[in-house]
Parts: structure tokens; sequence; C-alpha cells
DNA sequence: GTCTATACAAAGATAGAC
DNA sequence: GTCTATCTTTGTATAGAC
């Protein structure tokens, strides 16, 4: 009984979740506000402010779902990790972006919720500024070595950095313009611009 | 007389528009309030809106100084064209590239205004949707073609919209931690990825 | 768990005095 | 050109009933 009740509360809690992320790809951390979460879940403002406690509390509610759902790629890595699957071998940058590339391609909603919260994080002020700081530092930080299989002379580091952020400033395009703009497709022709082809022959 | 008044009004603006610039760095267009512009320049909020009619017009009056401001690379390519300095000679994406990130580096405000502006412009429901849409297209329009000077088998568009996207990209990172991130140094290493050298060599 | 009622602050905008 | 005064709406948050 106990247990209804809590997967009941637990069900509201992704109701309001899902509210706000669909509010804030629209207008911001900022322009998001609790009334306009509670109608679209359709209970009271203080009805929200029950399950999250404050604003503050519903953005980290909404990076904790963040976190959860969208972390699917590092899968790949894991499967060349001591014990796994490709124990031995060593994963290839392209093939990974291409991965990442083809599963945000199906998330355009937590794709869009990233760049917009991890934008307005740029400002020390926003609350998300501390989280977002310390995951951009796992893409670009060279401590990070997965032991990329890359041709002779390639600096693997700065190749995931570089396609990582290409990657990012092409999914600002796709979102505002999904209809000009074909993600996986250009992405596609974009691997002969970062990993050009005799060189990169094998290691794709 | 009525010339110095003018002068006089056209600095205000220029105040009320650092301000929002400002503050729009700090807390985006959604969380930009008039009272905050006004407490920066010392006047009333009514006192504001008597420059900008509304909120909508002060986002007018930012873009606008952002276009008349942050549109300097452009005159390298200009360079190139019939009667001017360099006609006959093409110009070169890596040269382009270069000269935009050194003239960035030098305009932090501007650069973030920019990120800031154009992902809150991802929502249709942005006021400044339409223009930064505009604006985007302009980039990665097969349309605009400057007649890059490439290696054979190059793509030149596609290669200089790749990198303008990791410019994009980098400049997110170095914004968010100026500290940590050397914006122009890390540039000048991702030329090496974007531009791999015995291929480029007298194309950079 | 959800509501009503309410407090309190801040938002954008207008009218009109000086 | 700048102010005060004011209207109206919207924001976050709390208290307490059901």
């Amino acid at each position: 009984m106990a247990k209804q009740r809590s997967a009941a509360a637990q069900e509201r809690l992704q109701q309001i979740v899902d509210a706000a992320v669909e509010i804030i790809n629209e207008d911001g951390y900022s322009g998001l506000s609790l009334q306009a979460v509670a109608d679209r879940v359709g209970i009271t403002q203080p009805g929200v402010l029950h399950y999250v406690g404050s604003k503050k509390g519903l953005l980290n509610e909404v990076i904790e779902y963040y976190y959860d759902t969208h972390d699917g790629a590092v899968e790949y890595l894991k499967l060349f990790e001591p014990g796994q699957l490709f124990e031995g071998k060593q994963p290839k940058i392209p093939e990974y972006c291409r991965l990442l590339v083809e599963q945000n391609a199906g998330r355009r909603e937590l794709v869009m919720l990233f760049q917009v919260l991890n934008t307005e994080a740029i400002s020390p002020k926003s609350p998300a500024h501390e989280y977002f700081n310390k995951r951009s530092r796992n893409i670009s930080n060279p401590e990070v070595d997965h032991h990329w299989a890359v041709p002779a002379g390639v600096d693997a580091q700065l190749t995931a950095s570089c396609a990582m952020a290409a990657m990012y400033g092409l999914e600002g395009r796709w979102l505002a313009r999904p209809d000009e703009i074909d993600y996986m497709a250009e992405w596609a022709k974009w691997e002969d611009v970062l990993f050009p082809l005799p060189l990169w022959e094998g290691y794709r």
C-alpha cells in the first residue's frame, strides 16, 4: 500500500520534471515558472512545491533526470575496460562520435536541455554553474585518456576534444532549424573533415 | 543645440545597451529586468522605457549594437573582392579562422552575448529567433561561397562549416572557465586537427 | 497529496507632472 | 529627459485545511 503511494508520487515527480524540461527548452531556467509547470501537470503551484521544495530543487531534479538518461554512449567505452567484451582492443574516436550522434539524434529534447542549461551555466550566478563546469572538464581534460586507437602522429585527446566541440556546434544549428539540418547526415560529412580518409583508414 | 541634446541622448542609449549586455550575460534575456538596467545606468525604470519603448525594443537595440560591433573579420574577406587589395588571390580558411579567434579573444563580453542570445533563440518563442536563424544560415549555407583556397580533394564549404562549429564549441568552454582555458592557444592546436599539415601546406 | 488563502516582492507598462 | 505614482500581472514561498 505504501509502495503504491510512493510509486504514484514517483510518477507525479516524473510528470513535473517532464513539464519542466519542456518549459526550460522554450524559456530557459530563468523563464521557467512554477505556475507554468503546475498548469501542465494539472495541479496547483503549491502542489509542485510540495514535490521539489523550491525552484532550485526543481532544477536539481531536472539535472538528475538528465544525468540518468543522457549518459548512454559511455556504455561503448565500458566495453573496452578490463574484464569486458573488447578488453585488449582500443576504442575509436570516430566510432564513438558516430554512436553519440546517432543517440542524440533521437533525443532532441534532451540535447536541447543540455545546450540551454549549459549556456545559462556560463554565468557563475547560475545555480547549475558548478555542475556543468565539472561536466565540461571531463570532455576537454587531458587526464581523461581512453586509450583511443588513432593513426600515428595524431593527438587523440586533441582530436576528441575538437570533435566534441564541433558536435556541440552542429547540435546548436540542428536544434534551431531541425527542418533544414539533417544532424546525422551532416555529421557523416564532417567525418571526412575531422578524420580525413587516407590517414584514418582502419581507425574509424 | 539640438545636436548636443541628441548626442547626450545617444550616449544615454549606449549606457543602457552596455548595461543590458552585462545583465544578459549574467541572467540571459529572460532574466533581464528593466529595473536592473535602470539601476546600473542610474535612472529610473520608466526612464529606460523612454529610450527603448519596451523590453523587446531593448533587445533590438542590443542586437543592433552587436551587429555593428561584431562583424570585423568580414573585412578580411572583402580584401579579396574585385577592386580590392587581394583581388585575384583566394582567402584561406585557417587564416580567416585565426583572425576571428584572435578578434574574439579580445571581446569576451560580446562572444558571451552571442552564445547566450543564440541559445535562447533556439526556441521559436524567443524574440530573437528569426534574427539568429538567419545569421546561422549564413555560416552553414552552401550558397555562401567565398572561393576559399583549399588543397585538392577538400570540400571548402564543409571544412569552413565544421571549423566554425568547433570554434563555437570551444568558445563555450572558454567563456565558462576563462582561467582554465586559453582560447587562442587551444585553437592553435586544433588547427592541426582541422587542417592537418602535410595536406594543408601552403593553404594555411 | 492536494487544495485554498495569503504574503510579499518584482515584473512590464502607462499617465502625467516638472 | 527624467521623475513619481500607479495599474496590473506574475513570480516564489508559506500556512493550514481537507
